[in-house]
DNA sequence: CGTATATTTGATCGAGCTCAACCAGCGTGG
DNA sequence: CCACGCTGGTTGAGCTCGATCAAATATACG
C-alpha cells in the first residue's frame, strides 16, 4: 500500500469517525484482502455477507440482465465503502477494475460494531446520502442525455474523481489514466462500445481532448467540454 | 388524514424508532403542511433547509436540464422521508403529484434531534440504503431496457408500491389509479409521451392490461407482463 | 512473429423521437 | 343544454441518432 493511499483512507474513510483505540478494535475484526483486476468480490443477489473499505484500487458496481446486458451503477475509489449493512441481499455485483486492496468485515461483525458507535453509523449515513445524490444525477444522464452529452459528462466526472485521489486533495486532473476499458465506459453511459469510440474520436478531432493511449485522456479545452454536458 | 394513512405512517416511518415521549418532542419541532397537486416543496439547488415525512399523498423528486428536459429520480409515498439531512444542497426538486399532507422539520432542528437519537439515524440509514438500491435498479432500466421493457417494469413497480399502501400490507394490486399523467410516466422512464402512449395501447391490444380511464390501469396477465420486463 | 484481445472505422438498419393532426372528456358561459 | 375551448391523450408519417453487423487496425503477450 502506498503512503498516499494510506493517507486518503485515513482522512476520508468512515473509520475517520473512530478514536485510535476504537479503530484498533475494528481492525481486529477486519481482514485485508487483495483482488486482481477482473476479480469479483460478490455477486448481485448474494445475500450480503461482507462489507469493506477500499484501501487501494478501483472497483465497479454493476447489475445485469439475463441476456447479458449490463449497467454499471457505481464506480468505487479508495476510502469508499462497499456492501449492504443490516441485512438484505446485494442489489449489484462488485468487481475489481484494477488490482485492489480492501479491508473487509463479516457483515455480522460490522453490524454489531456499528450499533455501538453511532458516529460510525452517522458517517455511513452521510456517505450513503452522497451516493444517492450521485446515483440520481446519473439517472438524468441515462434517461435524458445524448451520446455526446453523456461522453462529455463522463470525462469531466472522471477528471474530477480521479483528481481528488491524491493526498493534498488537488482539483480536477487535466490528464489521467482511466481505470476502465471502452466496453466499461459504454456500460456506465448506457451506450454501445462503438458509439463511445466514435464520440471520443470526434472530440479528439474537435480538439477538446487528446487520447495519448487507449487508457489515457487529456483535456485540452475544459470549457468547451463543459458546454457539451448539456 | 385517514386512519389508514395514519396507520402506515406509524408503522413504517422513521419515527417508528422512537418511544412515545420522544415522539412527542419531535412532534413539537415539526409542522404539518398541506400541498396541492403540482405545488413544489423545494427546488433543485436550494440549500437544504427542511426535511419531511410524507403522511398522505404522492410526490415526485426530479432533476432537469437548462433546456427543460426532465428526469424523475424518485417517487415518494406515505411514510417515506424527504430531504437531505446534514447539510448540502438538494440535488432534486420535490413536487406534489397529488394533494399531500406532510410533517416538516427545519433541517437544523432535525439534525440536532437525530444526533441525540441514534435509533432514528439508524432507521434513516436503512431507508437511505433501500432508496439507493432502488435508484440503482432504475439505472439499469434507464440505461439498458427497451421502451416495452421499461413500460412493463413501470406497471409492475407501480402495482407493487401502490399495493403496499394500505394498512394490512396487501400484496401487489391488480387494479390501481396512477398518481401520474403520461408526461410524468415518460419522465420516469426516459421516454417521450408518445412512446409511452403507444406502448400502453399495444399492451392493451395484446390483452396484458386494461385502461379503464386515463389514470387507471388493470393488470390482466401479470405473468406475461413479468416476461416483458426483460 | 503469430495469435488473442481491444479499439476504431464503415455501412446499414430500426427503435424511438419529432412534428403534426386528431380526439375525448369536461368545465364554462351563452 | 349545447356549443366552445382547454387540457391531456392518442394516432400517424417521416426522420434521426445510436444500435447492429462487419471488417480493418492496433495493442498485448507468449
Amino acid at each position: 500500500m502506498s503512503d498516499c493511499a494510506n493517507c486518503i483512507v485515513r482522512n476520508q474513510a468512515i473509520c475517520g469517525a473512530l478514536s485510535p483505540d476504537e479503530l484498533e478494535i475494528l481492525n481486529k475484526a477486519g481482514r485485508k484482502q487483495r483482488l486482481t483486476a477482473g476479480q469479483t468480490l460478490f455477486w448481485e443477489g448474494d445475500d450480503s455477507l461482507l462489507v469493506a473499505n477500499v484501501i487501494e484500487g478501483v472497483l465497479k458496481l454493476s447489475t445485469s440482465m439475463a441476456d447479458g446486458r449490463e449497467q454499471i451503477v457505481g464506480v468505487v475509489f479508495p476510502s469508499d465503502f462497499i456492501g449492504r449493512p443490516f441485512g438484505g441481499v446485494s442489489s449489484h455485483s462488485v468487481t475489481a477494475l484494477t488490482d485492489a486492496y480492501l479491508c473487509t468485515f463479516a457483515r455480522s461483525d460490522f453490524d454489531r460494531f456499528a450499533a455501538q458507535y453511532p458516529a460510525l453509523e452517522r458517517k455511513l449515513l452521510d456517505r450513503t446520502l452522497t451516493e444517492l445524490d450521485r446515483a440520481r444525477k446519473w439517472m438524468l444522464l441515462l434517461g435524458r442525455k445524448t451520446a455526446t452529452e453523456k461522453t462529455a459528462s463522463f470525462i469531466l466526472e472522471m477528471s474530477d474523481r480521479l483528481g481528488r485521489q491524491g493526498c493534498e486533495s488537488e482539483g480536477p486532473a487535466d490528464s489521467f489514466l482511466l481505470p476502465l476499458g471502452r466496453q466499461q465506459i459504454a456500460d456506465i453511459l448506457g451506450l454501445t462500445i462503438e458509439t463511445v469510440s466514435r464520440q471520443l474520436t470526434k472530440m479528439k478531432q474537435d480538439g477538446l481532448i487528446e487520447l495519448p493511449d487507449r487508457r489515457a485522456i487529456t483535456i485540452r479545452d475544459r470549457d468547451a467540454l463543459q458546454m457539451q454536458v448539456a
